[in-house]
DNA sequence: ATGCCTTTGTGAACGCGTGCACAAAGATGG
DNA sequence: CCATCTTTGTGCACGCGTTCACAAAGGCAT
């Protein structure tokens, strides 16, 4: 998973269970895949399938939203697409800042998935001169010196955060005093935020690091028969838990 | 959380959590932060703050690798830092392709915390002729006709998709039938593959609906007194839970 | 050598999430 | 109006993950 909220056991928000909350918007996307086919109603399993998860566990989910089925049919699509928008807060629009317009902010600005799910960019902020006044996504990056003013002035309560870990923390610190109190942080650093704000993180180097352990395992149950697999490690592998040693060794 | 394994209950791969394999990654982080500073040994509690997770947690976690450390001491970083990178796989080089070169998978191409941990960018595949044969990061695109031969050729068994979600599935299958076992796909789709083959996914868009959602239960938990809040949603929030007419009805 | 102090490693309890399996509900056809 | 069939909503059990709390282990000073 490359995401993880910080803080709090995983509260019963308004009953909602964070993992049902988690799950909405997978089961909102293929709803609205349906709806732009114009199906009018879907079953649990149908919907289930095409959302990746167990038909049970979508009903279950459903269930803390109350009762939208009905049985013998299934669910009326618009009518979830709604409600499952409505919880989610779908139904406002949220400004968003991004905060460092290097390759990946950049890329995040050109992202058209936003603006369509009701999140609008309403600012891009960067430390350098030289980006200062250029316009990015057809869009002028503004100077950080001016955080405090655009989120105060935008309203703006969701950040997200693209630039080095180095500087991670304090952006993160001025947003939050701004007002800002949900960040969405692609650096690789642990972010310590006060009570009541938010932090998600997306770290792609996690994802990679949980991908690879998975495939060295892989490799290594089958190493006693390792020409099935047209695809391996490109260098020699280790095939066997320990049996080298190691770089360093401790004290 | 951005990502989620697809399938498997969370089988516990020789012995060691899913959840815990998940954490390695940030432990390994704050250890070779506190390499690069010299800091020879470091303590559950301290290394636990740094990564952001609970000291017991943390125990816990290294218990399933081993007992590396010494009571009333702590822990070897160095030490530590050798055993996790490779329970991780990270003492291997991982060839890895990344499959559309657009704004994002640029921007992945340019990322330089992949090769730092072992990632190698082994090619850039991309449909479109025009970006065919240019250079991105310092490397040239391949078309993707030659995915098949790349993939076999380099031995890559990691796959990245950064292509829109409508040929993600194809392109998906293409990557595995050339031996390709593990994916991290950005697209906003379902991926469905064979047993044996990991897809991680990071979506930024349902990242983002989740931050609204705590938003909008952040906004209507004080509705009686939103003058606190510095900062809130742009347009007219709706406080209360149901109370106005939805878009559309059920028939 | 001995006692004290720090910190690990883990047993045990608890809570959350998942999935099975089924009764109730409602639609549909005769 | 009744029988049948489909599909929802959920009670229940189970397993994973988290956290507490503490005994054991080892270093260190005297
Ligand atoms: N590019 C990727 O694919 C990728 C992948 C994973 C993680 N990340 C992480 O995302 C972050 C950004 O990556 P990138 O590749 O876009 O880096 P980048 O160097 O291309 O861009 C960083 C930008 O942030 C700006 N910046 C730096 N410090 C700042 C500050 N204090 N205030 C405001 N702006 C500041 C810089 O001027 C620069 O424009 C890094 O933390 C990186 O580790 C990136
Ligand atoms: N840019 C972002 O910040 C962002 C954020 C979230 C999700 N995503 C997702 O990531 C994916 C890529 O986004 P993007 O902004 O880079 O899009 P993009 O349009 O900038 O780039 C897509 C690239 O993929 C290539 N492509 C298309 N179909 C292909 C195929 N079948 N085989 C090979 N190459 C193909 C295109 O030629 C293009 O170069 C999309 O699915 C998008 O939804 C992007």
């Amino acid at each position: 998973m490359a995401t993880g909220r910080t803080h709090r056991p995983a509260t019963r928000s308004r009953g909602i269970p964070e993992a049902t909350v988690a799950r909405l918007p997978l089961y909102l996307r293929a709803l609205t895949a349906l709806s732009e086919r114009s199906v009018p109603t879907v079953s649990s399993e149908e919907l289930a399938t095409a959302a990746g998860v167990n038909s049970a566990k979508l009903r279950k989910d459903f269930s803390y939203l109350g009762s939208y089925g009905t049985r013998g049919v299934g669910y009326d699509v618009e009518y979830l697409v709604y409600q499952i928008s409505r919880e989610l807060g779908l139904t406002q629009d949220w400004p968003v800042v991004i905060v460092g317009v290097g390759n990946l902010g950049a890329a995040l600005a050109n992202y058209g998935g936003f603006a369509s799910r009701g999140f609008r960019v309403a600012a891009l902020l960067d430390q350098d001169p030289a980006l200062t006044g250029r316009t990015v996504a057809g869009m002028p990056v503004s100077h950080t010196d001016d955080l405090e003013r655009i989120v105060t002035e935008n309203g703006v309560s969701i950040g997200v955060i693209t630039i080095p870990a180095g500087g991670a923390q304090q952006v993160c610190d001025r947003l939050v005093a701004a007002g800002v109190t949900s960040i969405l942080n692609f650096a690789p650093t642990v972010l310590s935020v006060p009570e009541g704000v938010d932090v998600r993180k997306v770290d792609l180097s996690i994802e990679l690091q949980i991908l690879a352990f998975h495939e060295q395992r892989k490799a290594g149950e089958d190493a006693t028969a390792p020409a099935d697999l047209p695809a391996g490690p490109h260098t020699t592998p280790r095939k066997g838990p320990d049996g080298d040693v190691p770089a360093v060794m401790p004290a």
